[in-house]
Order: C-alpha cells, then sequence, then structure tokens
RNA sequence: GGGCAAUUAGUUCAGUGGUAGAACGUUCGCUUCACAUGCGAAAGGCCGCUGGUUCGAUUCCAGCAUUGCCUACCA
C-alpha cells in the first residue's frame, strides 16, 4: 500500500463509518475494531464495573503453534460467554498464556538449528536451551496475535507463559510440597522410552501404527520336555527372566514352578502362573522379559523377578546381550533366528499382523527400557479428582464424558513426571557429587551440602512433564489479589482428548494447592474433521486454516461458520459455512444502511399518535423472544443453535418481512416505523456481538447517540 | 478388545410418537429506490437395514451393517 492510498483512507474513515457503497468488506475495519476495544482496557476486568466475576481458564496453545480450526473452536465459542457476560454487567476475566511445550518445543528448535547445520549436542545444554528462549522470544507470541485477529476478548495483560519466573516458582513450590507428603519417589520402571528423542513418553505421548510382520514359536528346552512360546521379538530373549502361564491353563499344570533352559543364553529360568497371560494366543506360555514390555514389568513386580536390561536408551544391545552387544535391536533379531535354527529351537513362523508403539514427535518405534524415573503416587489425587465431579462440583459437558473421566481416574497408574529432555521445568532436586545417588529435594539450591559438606551441589538434569507445569495452569503465577478475585473460575473448554490429559490434572491440582475445584464446568466440543469425516492432519495437508478464511472473508465470517457448525458432535467441516457467513455480514451490514439511512435527517412530529401495526408489533414480539431464548442458549452453551435463531430471525423476520413493510408504513406511520427500525437493529446489533463482534462494532460506532459507548461494553 | 457417538434432501446438519426442516447447491422468474454476497418461487427425502412395543415410529427398544472418535492392549 502506498502512501497516497493510505491518506484517502483515512480520509475516507467517517464515509466508512456511514456506509460508503457497495458490500461489505471486512479487512480495513476489524483491525481498527479491535485495537478500539483493546486500548479501552475493557479486556482487563478491573476495568470493568459489578461484583460478579466470570471466569475463563484459555487453553494454552503452545509456544510453537499456529493457529489452526481447532483453536478457532476453542477460543470462539469462550469469546461468546466472555462477551456475553461483559455486556451482562458481570466482570469477565479470560486468561490467555503459551504452554513451553517441553517436547514438542525443543523438537521444533532442534529441526531449526539443524536446517542451519548446528546440533544441539555441539551447543551443549545451556547454549541450546538460550536458542529456545530466543525463538520462543521471536515466534512465541505468533499465535497469540492470530487469536486477536479472531476477535478473542482475552485479557492480554495477564498473559503468561508456563516458565515464567512466578510460575516456575510455583511449579517448584508444587514438587516439593508433593515430596515433603512423600507422594514423589524415584524409581526403576520399563518406560516407554523414545531411542530418537532419547526421553521418556508418557502413555499420552504415544501413536500406534499398524505392523506386518512375523510370530516367532521358540522352544524353551528342559531336561523334560520343554515348552513353546511365541514372541515376535525374539532379540529380547536375551532379557527373559521367567515363562508365564495362565493359572487356568490345564496344559502346563505339572510344569510350573519348574524351571526352563533360555536358548543362547543358557539360563535357567522359571514357570511362572500371572491371571493376565491369554490361553488363546500362541501357545498360551510367554516370555516375561520386565526390563524390555510393560506388562512384563508389571508382571516381574507381582513374582519379584529380575530385571535384565539387554537393550540401551539408543536401542542397541547391552553388554547383557553378550556377543551381539553394539548392533541394533533389528540386526540382533536375525542374528538370533539364525542361532534359533541352528540349534534347531525354531519350531515355526507365522505371519501376524499387530500395532507397533510409535513416538508422537517423531515417530520412531519405542522401545520400552528399564530407568530410573521420579513417579507421583495418583491414589490420593485421583480420589479428589474423582470426588468433586462425582458430588457435582464441577460439571462436565456433556456427561457421558463423566465415564471416560472416572475410568481414567480409577485405574491411573502413578505418573511419571520427569524427562530427560533439556527444556523445561529442571527438577528442583539437588544431588550431591560426592555420595553418588544422594540428594534433597528444596526449592532453591542448599548453600552447603548436607552429604559431604563441601560439593557444589548438582541440580538433577531432568526436567518436568509439561503437564506438571500446566496442570497448575489456573492459579500458578497469578498474584494474591488476582486469586482472591477470581480463583475459582468458571469454565474450560477443550476438545476431548484433553479432559484427562490436562482437565483431569488440573482438576486436582487446585484442590491439592488451592483446597477449592480450579473451575465449574468441563466444557467438551467436537472435533473438526474434513468434509469425509477423517482426522485433519498436516501432512497429509487435509488441515483448514482458519488465517486463510479470515483472510479471504473476515473473522466474523469466520467465527460465524465454526459456531454455526459447532453443534456438540464432531463437525465435518464445511466451507460453505464460511460463504454463509460472509453473506450473512453483508446481509446485517445493508440492514443497516438502510435504517442509517432512513432515520437520519428525519424530523419526528412528537405529536403524531404512535399507533403501532400488526408488523411493528411482531418483530417486537419476535425480538424479545429472540433475546430470551439467545440468553437461555448462550447460558446452556448451545451456541450453535443460538446463532441458527439468530441468523433467522435477522434475514428472515426483519430484513425480509419486517423491513419490506417498513418501506410501506413510511407513507402512513412514519415516526413509529423509524421507531421500530432503530429499536430493533440497535436490539439486533448487541445480541449479534458475543457472535460477530467486528461487524456490529463498527455498525455501532456510526449512531450518533448521546453518551455512546463501545457495542463491547454496552448493557445487554 | 472395551466404551461412546453418528447414519435424515446433491452436500453439511437441525428436528419430531401422528408419514419431515435449515443452510449451501440446483432450476425458474425478477436490474422492486439496503443488499444480485440480493428478492420471490420451485424441484429434491420408502429419515442405514431387520425385527419388536404401539391404533400409529424417522422419532422408543433390540439386533445387524457402515463410519468416526476415545481408550486399552496379546507376548
Amino acid at each position: 500500500m502506498n502512501k497516497t492510498e493510505n491518506n484517502e483512507n483515512d480520509k475516507s474513515t467517517e464515509s466508512q463509518f456511514l456506509f460508503g457503497a457497495g458490500a461489505y468488506d471486512p479487512k480495513p475495519i476489524e483491525p481498527k475494531i479491535y485495537e478500539l476495544w483493546e486500548k479501552s482496557g475493557f479486556f482487563n476486568p478491573d476495568n470493568l464495573p459489578g461484583k460478579k466475576t466470570y471466569v475463563v481458564y484459555m487453553p494454552l496453545p503452545n509456544v510453537t503453534g499456529t493457529l489452526h480450526i481447532g483453536h478457532a473452536l476453542d477460543n470462539t465459542l469462550p469469546d461468546i460467554l466472555i462477551r456475553y457476560y461483559r455486556m451482562k454487567g458481570i466482570k469477565t476475566l479470560w486468561l490467555p498464556g503459551t504452554d513451553h511445550a517441553g517436547i514438542a518445543t525443543q523438537y521444533v528448535v532442534e529441526k531449526e538449528l539443524k536446517k542451519k547445520g548446528i546440533s544441539k549436542f555441539e551447543l551443549g545444554r545451556e547454549k541450546f536451551v538460550e536458542k529456545i528462549w530466543e525463538w520462543k522470544k521471536e515466534y512465541g507470541n505468533l499465535i497469540l496475535e492470530q487469536l486477536k485477529k479472531l476477535g478473542v476478548s482475552a485479557d492480554w495483560s495477564r498473559n503468561r507463559f508456563t516458565m515464567d519466573e512466578t510460575y516456575a516458582k510455583d511449579v517448584k513450590k508444587a514438587f516439593v510440597h508433593y515430596y515433603k507428603k512423600g507422594w514423589l519417589y524415584q524409581g526403576l520402571r520399563t518406560v516407554n522410552w523414545c531411542p530418537r528423542c532419547g526421553t521418556s513418553l508418557s502413555e499420552l505421548e504415544l501413536e500406534y501404527k499398524d505392523e506386518e510382520t512375523k510370530l516367532w514359536y521358540i522352544k524353551y528346552p528342559s531336561k523334560d520336555s520343554g515348552v513353546v512360546i511365541a514372541t515376535t521379538r525374539p532379540e529380547t530373549m536375551l532379557g527373559d527372566t521367567a515363562i508365564a502361564v495362565n493359572p487356568k491353563d490345564e496344559r502346563f499344570k505339572k510344569l510350573v514352578g519348574k524351571t526352563v533352559t533360555l536358548p543362547i543364553v543358557n539360563r535357567e529360568i522359571l514357570i511362572i502362573e500371572d491371571e493376565v497371560i491369554d490361553e488363546e494366543f500362541g501357545t498360551g506360555a510367554v516370555k516375561v522379559t520386565p526390563a524390555h514390555d510393560i506388562a512384563d514389568f508389571e508382571i516381574s513386580e507381582r513374582h519379584k523377578l529380575p530385571i535384565i536390561q539387554v537393550i540401551d536408551e539408543r536401542g542397541r544391545m547391552t553388554k547383557e546381550a553378550g556377543e551381539y552387544k553394539g548392533l541394533k535391536t533389528i540386526e540382533a533379531r536375525e542374528k538370533i533366528i539364525e542361532e534359533l535354527i541352528k540349534l534347531n529351537l525354531l519350531i515355526k513362523t507365522e505371519r501376524y499382523s499387530h500395532r507397533i508403539t510409535i513416538c508422537y514427535r517423531c515417530g520412531s518405534i519405542i522401545e520400552p527400557i528399564p530407568s530410573k524415573q521420579w513417579f507421583l503416587k495418583m491414589n490420593e489425587l485421583a480420589k479428589k479428582a474423582i470426588k468433586a465431579v462425582r458430588k457435582g462440583k464441577i460439571k462436565i459437558i456433556p456427561k457421558n464424558f463423566e465415564a471416560p473421566y472416572f475410568a481414567w481416574l480409577q485405574t491411573i497408574r502413578d505418573w511419571t513426571v520427569s524427562r530427560q529432555i533439556w527444556w523445561g521445568h529442571q527438577l528442583p532436586a539437588w544431588f550431591c557429587k560426592n555420595n553418588s545417588g544422594k540428594f534433597e529435594v528444596g526449592e532453591n539450591k542448599p548453600k552447603k551440602c548436607p552429604f559431604c559438606n563441601q560439593c557444589e551441589m548438582e541440580q538433577s538434569p531432568d526436567v518436568l512433564d509439561t503437564w506438571f507445569s500446566s496442570a497448575l495452569w489456573p492459579f500458578a503465577g497469578l498474584s494474591e489479589k488476582d486469586l482472591k478475585n477470581y480463583y475459582p473460575g468458571d469454565l474450560v473448554m477443550n476438545a476431548r482428548e484433553i479432559l484427562n490429559l490436562w482437565d483431569a490434572r488440573m482438576i486436582y491440582s487446585g484442590l491439592e494447592f488451592k483446597k477449592e475445584i480450579p473451575f465449574k464446568n468441563v466444557l467438551i466440543h467436537g472435533t473438526i474433521l474434513t468434509k469425509d469425516g477423517k482426522r485433519m492432519s498436516k501432512s497429509l495437508g487435509t488441515g483448514i486454516d482458519p488465517l486463510k478464511y479470515i483472510e479471504q472473508y473476515g473473522a466474523d465470517a469466520t467465527r460465524f461458520a465454526v459456531i454455526w457448525q459447532a453443534n456438540g458432535q464432531d463437525i465435518h467441516w464445511n466451507e460453505a459455512a464460511v460463504v454463509a457467513g460472509r453473506k450473512f455480514t453483508n446481509k446485517i451490514w445493508n440492514a443497516a444502511r438502510f435504517v442509517v439511512e432512513k432515520t437520519k435527517n428525519v424530523k419526528i412530529n412528537n405529536n403524531n399518535p404512535k399507533v403501532k401495526s400488526e408488523a411493528d408489533k411482531k418483530i417486537l414480539e419476535s425480538l424479545s423472544k429472540i433475546k430470551k431464548d439467545i440468553e437461555r442458549n448462550i447460558e446452556n452453551f448451545e451456541f450453535s443453535k443460538a446463532l441458527h435463531e439468530l441468523y433467522d430471525f435477522f434475514w428472515h423476520e426483519f430484513c425480509d418481512i419486517y423491513i419490506e413493510t417498513s418501506k410501506k408504513q413510511f407513507e402512513n406511520n412514519k415516526e413509529i416505523t423509524i421507531e421500530t427500525l432503530d429499536y430493533v437493529l440497535k436490539e439486533s446489533l448487541k445480541i449479534l456481538h458475543p457472535f460477530m463482534p467486528f461487524i456490529t462494532e463498527q455498525i455501532y460506532q456510526t449512531f450518533k447517540t448521546k453518551n455512546k459507548q463501545l457495542l463491547l461494553i454496552e448493557s445487554w
């Protein structure tokens, strides 16, 4: 854009406000309107009148994120609530922020650096973390700027990041608190390990992929006869410490308690009974490898079996694997099968398809290995979270999501909270350099080592699982005053896969640290799928970019499309809805133009009797009914329904019927017609505002009313 | 494997115990002084399949099929 054009635009502002000509063009208008709102300070509830509060916690976008259509849903719907309650005279607070997103961010920055030929290992931890901070400074708020384009009316003055200083302090406090309660412990556990990322992954960070493989039937001989087992992973047999069968399985009854010889290694291993074994699978007898299978690890805990690690954290065979040491697992597998054939112990091979576990970030095959990790006992916390929902203190909407919530919490395992990456909250655990394994937990580094009295204590290199910090989101880093005024809040709204990952964790964290529920409602919205019902995926190019729509059709039209389709269940995204939204903005624009042109410069003779026609009465009745409906629907989170009703009312009842009638009424009933047009338009703008804030505010600003303020805070 | 949900017009979806509605699309007619991103009109559906309850079912129940999502995981 050149300078002359700029000047022209400036001059034409007034005429734009007064409806120049042609179709509604959101492009020059939306940024100006947003600026107007932001400058007004009314996104900040401290500047709003009233006493009652309404608080929404934004589902934290990752700093690496860019706006996708899921965010549009996550944020447009709460914006309706926030705008509605703000107009209702309630102090509304929408708390925004971003998540440092440990693995995800580290992965993104690592890839960026790699392009420049820089390896994180060459840089070292400190420099690498510095690079991430630099990256975060440059791109970390991008997504927030994009949310502004959507019209999100969050209180940006309270924007937080999960690694802000004050936030980090609360994270440390939480860790120390749990430790003092005896709920944090270190232990060896076979964890899902990504050999590529070099970290353990939570169950929720795993993905699965179908794979065609083989099932090898291997004989473990003994003095009598031996046992045949079936396995998909022969290379792990070097770490076998038992054979397990189902206690009900008659075939193996007399073998239980005896031993067989583990081939190649020639170790005697015990035959044990365990309920989890499926008699139907393979031969009914299973090799138990505690170090490299999570289910087997659990069996080993029940039977006190030894753990022998034969695969290391880079996915190579360890020295325990003897002659196979240093080989990749897949190479070891081939060699071992060759050896078994030589020994005449490979009974048969079947084709077999199953699902393998892969890393959610990089897609590498997960290698379960034993690893020293920190665990948080979940027993008490899970109970609290269950109780809050059972007792109705927290509502999960729709209600049928309560079932998976309870199921998850009832069968929950202790939470592995440590991660072996560099980006995140380092554990506030301080180790003695001279006494291996001795440590102290505290918010600050001890001045003097309590163990050797002389060393500089070293902080644990592990960082906390990202969710450990986001679990504290409703209160961490907030000032005392804010906590007093705005905690607990009212609502979180997110997609269903976050229910246990995040919502449940916020619930028990709130109860544990603030002795109060963090929010009253958890609203689970549908998932946006492609038009043919497939999951959206960036790699398949089936993603839907809301910014493209905002650019092309405007934010109001984009919001319209999102809300129009958000009816509670999964959405098969229909682009036509955005076009419908754009048409609707144009309709609103033109209807307003009509009303403004007809009502300006008209001298009203107040002495004339004002007689309402049937049409006047009808539209006024409809308006008052629709207003109540909208209120009810918004308060019940029925946003789509509300918008459909609004659309129908405004377009058909107001424009098609009343405006057309009004043209005739001008001849004999001017006063009341003007009054009605003016009133219905203004009221319509109000009730449309939470849904389509930009255009309604823009039109509202053209009115020459006394004491006019922003529609944003106009009373509902 | 378990759980949840969906299946209604060409498409995306509402909805109801008495044989169905919207948006977009399609067809036809309109440059009617807010809007052609418009106005008016029309066509278009054995409401997934099979059985049950009922005077009557698209709506309630059961089974089946298809699809999707969540969750678990079997070596």
